[in-house]
DNA sequence: CATTAGCACTCACCACCACAGAGTGCTAAC
DNA sequence: GTTAGCACTCTGTGGTGGTGAGTGCTAATG
């Protein structure tokens, strides 16, 4: 069964009336009535043909009632319809009201895409603060990104510090040890010979290289060569794991974590960055707006959530993935469309000035 | 009245049923009754007594009663009481058990003293682990740091990358935008100008340089001088607010953190860090452990908790502040302990290696 | 005269109950 | 196929009484 299909396996009134719990939840979490439907969304029936629709909806897995006596709640997969039909007519959900705040979000991005640190904070700082869910960037992984430059400094107790520039932003730092003999001149030649051969390589080719290297007699012969491959070994063993987060306080006013168990399994979640690290990770590579629902979670941590991923591209190559993360109950209309217009923004302004 | 006084100024028995109240809650928060103060604790009176003295010790301010027929509270006032006694022994709360701790902490803290950015972070990491409150640290402020070497490479649309050491180990990567046409070359010599000027002066100091020099046509008329004013007009221009925070995940485990409003006044105070980065760098020059309780703090987003800060310093000189924040019902003794031993260490590790 | 035993009193907490209100499912009528 | 009517179910609220912890006071005690 296709998508199409799936979503038109129901009847135009069964989705009118999901559609409408749905919305009238995301709007105010309380279980929604028949009689309510009736008058908030004029579908044209009464109460009573309404709760044989429920009814059914219900027997479809797509609503739920918490218990005998009260109206009908969206089960994660009826949210999973509402966001696979919100999704398939090609995203035409344009909101003019954003469109000052984009204009103004692209103004700021142009200036911070040199600096992938400045920006990916900025954008889950917008993000969050648009949505008032959490936030979330992933750049890049470092080892995928494009040798740029790498500069080598002295510093104290003989240390070195390396700073290492890839052609997408990133910008590292790191120190590392190395023969404390070794003058800045000599570090200059270090650094020239690295950057004279290696511009445009990946930082994954350069490792290849190096194992390469360092088979070859007499390459270690050459001490700057040698040295040169300890630098590397060095600087390139980057802690993966730099997940900018924004907004996790400003959700936490979201009456859907007003108990302090929800909240303690969002903090938790966002703590132990690897659960949602690999989450994104798996995004970074697809096509367009990802949402996952609650339990279709793998992950634990995570089955009361919701996640809104898109990634970002330069010219086709993955650039990083931004994402929003809220609740089930979450309004995705707004959350799809905001991922998504920012990761467009960010994919066109790394794309413009190239 | 001297603080000795002060301390002496209640009863041995009264201090002792003080003491015992206190110690009581912070190990359980509930309300302390006399009969429990007798069984507990040997002070071989009985309840009838304790009463009186409880009465006594709610007269003078140091304790309270949630409601008439419950047990007795500390108040901040008992807290404080309770805190500078703890203090004035010359600290003689020596804990063994945290011993082996410190010294594999000693250990790693050795590793990292060259990054500010890195240690701080460990530092915050352990101090929140070990006491469950939330760490927090302030780095110096990087105008008052030693300028040790600037760095200029050219990066993407003709930008550059400024990275500057100071003394102290902090390093700062900037993007600067400068006149495009300048070569790499160029950058070297502008570097090399400011490097050789400068070395063992603070930030304060350059910019001060700067605005001379501003002053003096001729050196305008020097291109690479005037540029180098622009470099160090960018780079310097941090906006400060690097404040390293860690814990705030577990605390609200705490059960004075049961209550989600106080969970918001908790991360709200850490999310607009204006307030905390005030409060902390009062203490950038204060002697030994600085303790504020509830009320005592100005600033009403802090009033109901506590802060307990150290110093560090560089033979003398001040190095940034560490602290633990957590309710007013915190394990002073523990969380004085922690941050003294923590803050004198990290002073011995930058002493020892000068 | 400080200390203590005894006692009446207060208040939070809990369990219990009744009741109103919202919403359902079913049945019979349209 | 749709709807009106109705009995039923369940939650949430407010009131009530009992229990227990802990107090303050008073009078007795060493």
């Amino acid at each position: 069964m296709s998508i199409r299909d799936y979503i038109e396996s129901l009847d135009e009134r069964s989705r009118q009336v999901l559609f409408a719990v749905i919305e009238s939840y995301i709007h105010k979490p309380e279980p929604v009535g028949s009689r309510f439907v009736t008058k908030k969304y004029p579908i044209g029936f009464s109460p009573a043909t309404i709760r044989n629709i429920m009814s059914d909806l219900e027997e479809a897995g797509l609503l739920a009632q918490p218990h005998t006596s009260a109206g009908r709640v969206p089960t994660d997969k009826g949210y999973r319809y509402y966001v696979d039909a919100l999704l398939n007519p090609a995203g035409g959900v344009s909101k003019d009201s954003y469109a000052g705040t984009m204009q103004d979000f692209a103004r700021r991005l142009d200036t911070m895409k040199n600096d992938l640190a400045v920006m990916f904070h900025e954008v889950t700082d917008t993000l969050s603060r648009m949505s008032n869910y959490v936030g979330v960037a992933l750049p890049p992984k470092a080892a995928k990104t494009t040798f740029h430059r790498i500069d080598l400094m002295k510093y104290r107790d003989g240390n070195v510090v390396a700073i290492l520039l890839t052609d997408e932003g990133l910008i590292r730092n790191k120190i590392i040890k190395i023969d404390p003999e070794l003058t800045q001149d000599d570090l200059n030649r270090i650094a020239d010979y690295l950057n004279s051969e290696n511009r445009g390589r990946t930082i994954d080719e350069m490792t290849l290289m190096l194992v390469a290297l360092m088979q070859d007699e007499k390459a270690l012969w050459d001490s700057m060569i040698s040295r040169a491959i300890e630098v590397c070994k060095q600087t390139f063993n980057f802690n993966e794991g730099d997940l900018y987060v924004s907004g996790l306080y400003d959700a936490m006013d979201l009456p859907d974590f007003s108990d302090i168990g929800k909240i303690r399994q969002l903090s938790r979640a966002i703590k132990d960055k690897h659960t949602i690290l690999r989450l994104l990770d798996e995004f970074a590579e697809a096509e367009g707006v990802n949402v996952i629902i609650g339990r279709e979670n793998t992950s634990s941590e995570l089955q009361n959530l919701s996640i809104v991923a898109a990634s970002c591209r330069e010219s086709g190559r993955p650039m990083g993935v931004i994402a929003l993360i809220g609740p089930t109950r979450m309004d995705y209309s707004k959350a799809i469309f905001m991922v998504d217009m920012v990761a467009r923004q960010i994919s066109r302004t790394f794309d413009e000035h190239r």
